[in-house]
DNA sequence: CGCCGAATTGAGTCTATTCAAATGTGGTGG
DNA sequence: CCACCACATTTGAATAGACTCAATTCGGCG
């Protein structure tokens, strides 16, 4: 499998030396759990976050119909989440991003609904819900953050429904972009050239298309001066163009 | 507008004589968020719901971008929820029957992102979001069950995301009939004679269809002795196959 | 250089849509 | 009681967007 440019974190953004008391002082802070908690609150967070070896493309940080066990704090690279169906077939159900936390839905069931595999060399930090029930008892800063990342996954995800429902496959995948390129600016990724670490088969899979409507679309984007595409690189050439045509029916302020 | 006869709840699920008090007597409690509470911790939960007088059809329960202030337990008939986008088209995010809460979404953003419109004579019990803050400080129970209730939510929109992306409209529409049924029996009713409290075109618009394809699904459905249909009222004549209509993926064992 | 997987491009097909018309139903008022 | 209206629903015919199948190109890597 040939490996993309990886999405290495800029320094300023994870201090890769500090692996020790490392919620404090990394600077995904703003993004990830910690947010809005106090100095204090972060440290007792910190005893229980167990930090792993990167992992490489395509290997397993959990898998589906594992015994749930813990949240993951994503920490560099990115991961995709996918479904496995009982005739073989896969779903994926998302992209993950350093800082996001994934495996919410566990939650609910007590196993993972999905498995997550690196798209890339990444890492993550890994969240006993064992101790993270205790901790949440006794740090209500916690607990009211842990609310709001849920309360948002879901308000997200119903975001999505509605794009993969309801938007033709240009306007999916303008969607798609435009996404992305948001969630890279607030981690300090240039939010005009991208590196796709997905395929184009991941990407038809996530926004259900095929991955001949996929390569289509982009070649329509590139010919129409929207994008510019080499491959697994997107430059975003006019954005406010490429915003009208994510949908007719988006009510989100450009804003990425 | 016509009204479709009520989904009246059956004597021995909801004791309507019991306004006060209620949490405890509800027989809705298995279902809704006292499940696995202990009384002494139902009590206090009982104090905080606000009990509201039943809205008509039409009339909303909240409304999208109110300012956040609670979350809301079903209590009788039933409810869709609704996304108005910018430029004036609506998007349906879900059908909720009593024991189900709604307004999840908004603990993310603070704002609620659909309205909740009443599809028949229906209550609901409205859990103010301060209280529930301070009441789960004191409750491990219900913080518990409230993160398992997100969990949930957060998985089943997932289910439904990949059903509204991946399969067809007879798929859609089977796994749509499948699931109403399955809730419904939780609640006391048939499983096999539904009466719908939604027209097609709301029904359409859930599934990311139009309102002729509905029809005429329902219609070859009918034909193949599936589903034995009279306007609102849908018989399920063939609940295995029905269930194989639903997805060559779907992997829920038939449960219904 | 040649292999292999990823990605692109082309041609024909099919599902669901759009547009249009007809039918059915419940509620209202004469 | 019946005529009529508004609205929900059904049905038909033509269209369009995405899919399938197939062939080709591209790029990385041994």
């Amino acid at each position: 499998m040939p490996l993309p440019k990886e999405h290495r974190m800029p320094e300023t953004v994870v201090d890769i030396t500090s692996v020790k008391a490392s919620c404090q002082r990394c600077s995904l802070r703003q993004l990830c759990l910690p947010q809005e908690l106090d100095n204090v609150d972060v440290a007792k967070l910190d005893d229980l976050v167990e930090r792993h070896n990167p992992l490489q493309r395509g290997e397993y940080l959990f898998r589906q119909a594992d015994q749930y066990k813990s949240l993951f704090a994503i920490r560099s690279g990115s991961f995709k989440t996918q479904h496995l169906h009982k005739d073989g077939t896969e779903s994926i159900l998302g992209f993950h991003l350093p800082g996001e936390i994934i495996g919410l839905a566990g939650l609910g069931s007590g196993e993972y609904q999905a498995s997550a595999i690196a798209l890339e060399r990444a890492t993550a930090c890994e969240l006993p819900m064992g101790r993270l029930h205790e901790l949440v008892k006794v740090l209500p800063s916690l607990n009211h953050q842990l609310y709001k990342v849920m309360g948002c996954r879901i308000s997200e995800d119903q975001e999505m429904l509605m794009v993969l429902r309801d938007n033709s496959a240009q306007e999916r995948l303008a969607s798609f972009i435009l996404n992305l390129a948001q969630r890279l600016k607030r981690r300090g990724f240039s939010s005009v050239n991208l590196i796709l670490s997905m395929t184009r088969q991941d990407i038809a899979n996530f926004l259900g298309l095929t991955l001949e409507t996929v390569s289509r679309t982009f070649a329509k984007l590139e010919k129409d001066c929207v994008l510019k595409i080499d491959r697994r690189n997107i430059q975003i050439l006019d954005k406010q163009r490429l915003f009208k045509l994510s949908s007719a029916s988006c009510d989100d302020p450009i804003n990425i």
